[in-house]
DNA sequence: CTGAAAGCGCTTACAG
DNA sequence: CTGAAAGCGCTTACAG
């Protein structure tokens, strides 16, 4: 048996395939009264249009693209993605675009990959994640005139469109909020060198410390993962002065350096204060819960798919500020144990 | 400037476009030479088949479909489900073949997109995950005559293939080294019921535990998410009996487990031993780290997609198991602190 | 407001 | 081994 098409549609309605498409798609060209009757034969019959006569006809291929980098095994602890995903379906779905999806082991693979999707018309549009400084997709992608939104900057998306959320404010508030409790001696945990909000965050660390006139802060460089996560914190709690206070570039990091402070008979957040960047369900299934950055995931992927489809449908390319992550303070900081006064050996 | 398509290899070649169409699909019908001449000028001005041409003209869409009915908040958490498609995504990328991910709000829904994706010939084949007792989207896809491959079972899967895992052995190895260890009074902390390997488990506690005896042993239902596996286990701890043995069906509600144990100054595993039913990296990225059931959940995808592939090109629909879980010991399990005898008063 | 027709870029029998 | 042609199911100017 046959699926349907406009062809069966036009012979019971009596119309010609042009009035049937016509009427599909709310065009003008046809009167209200056979709109209406051709509409229900269509729901009758249970016609569903053919996507691919649709995109072949020079309509879009009403699908976009989403390549992550990144292994497998750390893309499954990360809540990040899946919650982004998930804001982006949502907004996709609604206007019945689907969502193309491919994990890729590198830049030039992810280059290739958006290059078939686009010669193969597979796809109207990509959303590049993970941005990095001076990323060579930015380029490839503007040289390949496929509408783009850019997750992450501001800054080094050339003249594609982009959304971004400002790191340097949400740091500003971290390390104000840690000194105020009375801690000096703070260590951050940064992301992987290169991300761009990697270094964002870095750079604005190193400022604001500045300004507050801390001299024993530093950035130490990891990559998102908890295995690394916890190796640097056991490195950190081993040291001489070590840290009464860490900040982490991720949740999964931070719930590893909190099972290292255990591991190592430290009290959080008596003996060390941990705050995490990114605030999943994870952060309060852990005891104590963590002090996270928190904002919206979901919003900020419903907000990209909206800018993409927007740049798809021919809108002026702009860079879009979304909302800024906020500090929720939980268990896991404390001002820090006063230090004992020095034992009389030790003057 | 236009995208090249066949007509212009066609022209340059000084060959009709069907002889392109064979030479680049590896037809026979065409001289090596000139195969070889027609694959240098593809190449050479980087033509990319039109998929929706290609779609149009009864080839297949080269894409499979995969429908999520899961909140936004427990897909991110939950590291199962990005694990599994990284997986899919590698058998199906290295084919050429695209995943269209969709999230759902509920079964109706479901079938919807399905039905829409098929009708709309954008899609090959489907996954079916969290099978369901009697699920009604098995006669639907059934009736659709979509190939399709479930990923769950055995059994309720009706005509579609599936793959499945050996809940039962993985079971009774976990209850079994518990009971070695001495451990008597058992809870099961259970996912959501309803689903198939849910019932499978609980139905496998229930007989194990008879078989060696048990009769102080129960499943608590939950519902996969770490603030019910959290509430559940504060309850069972603050129980007169309480059990000095925990088996969470997912790792995130273990994860949840163990905190609430710290919260309550019970030690693990002193005081309680916590066993986690899947063992993503989050597994030992807490303190002590946990005894979990491990299986290769990319492979897991892998496996299915391999399927699915054979099913769109026809193979007879058959039922796979893969590997069974195993349990890998870590920290958070030992025998349980021998009971003190009673005291005078008691007695 | 409606109908007839061309065309999107492929694949695939069908003749030579 | 190769070429000319029909056809997949839509969309969209172009006439009426």
């Amino acid at each position: 048996m046959k699926r349907p098409t406009i062809a069966d549609i036009a012979r019971q309605a009596g119309v010609s395939k042009g009035a049937v498409s016509y009427a599909l798609n709310g065009q003008p060209g046809v009167s209200e009264s056979t709109r209406q009757r051709i509409l229900a034969i269509a729901r009758e019959i249970g016609f569903n249009p053919n996507s691919a006569a649709r995109a072949l006809s020079g309509a879009t291929a009403n699908a976009v693209g989403l390549a992550l980098r990144r292994p497998a095994r750390t893309l499954g602890v990360e809540p990040f993605f899946m919650e982004l995903i998930s804001g982006v379906e949502a907004e996709l779905s609604a206007r019945s675009y689907a969502l193309t999806l491919q994990i890729v082991a590198d830049a030039q693979t992810e280059i290739a990959v958006y290059r078939r999707w686009w010669g193969e018309r597979r796809i109207d549009g990509v959303f590049l994640c993970d941005l990095r400084v001076d990323d060579e997709r930015v380029p490839a992608l503007e040289e390949l005139n496929l509408p783009t939104v850019v997750i992450g900057g501001p800054g080094h998306t050339g003249r594609l469109a982009s959304i971004w959320a400002d790191e340097e404010a949400a740091l500003v508030e971290t390390v104000e909020y840690l000194v105020a409790l009375g801690h000096r001696r703070i260590t951050r945990i940064g992301g992987l060198p290169g991300l761009l909000h990697t270094e964002i965050r870095t750079e604005a660390f190193t400022e604001v410390c500045r300004r507050l006139g801390l001299d024993q802060t530093r950035t130490v460089p990891s990559d998102y993962t908890g295995e690394e996560g916890a190796r640097v914190t056991r490195r950190l709690l081993s040291s001489a002065e070590r840290p009464t206070a860490l900040i982490y570039d991720n949740d999964v990091m931070a719930i590893a350096g909190l099972a290292v402070a255990q591991e190592m008979g430290l009290s959080v957040p008596a003996d060390l204060s941990i705050v995490a960047w990114d605030d999943s369900p994870l952060c309060q299934l852990v005891h104590p819960p963590l002090t996270a950055l928190s904002r919206d995931i979901p919003a900020y992927g419903a907000h990209a798919a909206r800018r993409l489809l927007a740049a798809i449908a021919g809108d002026p390319i702009t860079s879009y500020q979304d909302e800024t992550a906020h500090l929720t303070p939980r268990g896991s900081t404390a001002p820090p144990r006063p230090t004992p006064p020095p034992t009389p050996s030790a003057i």
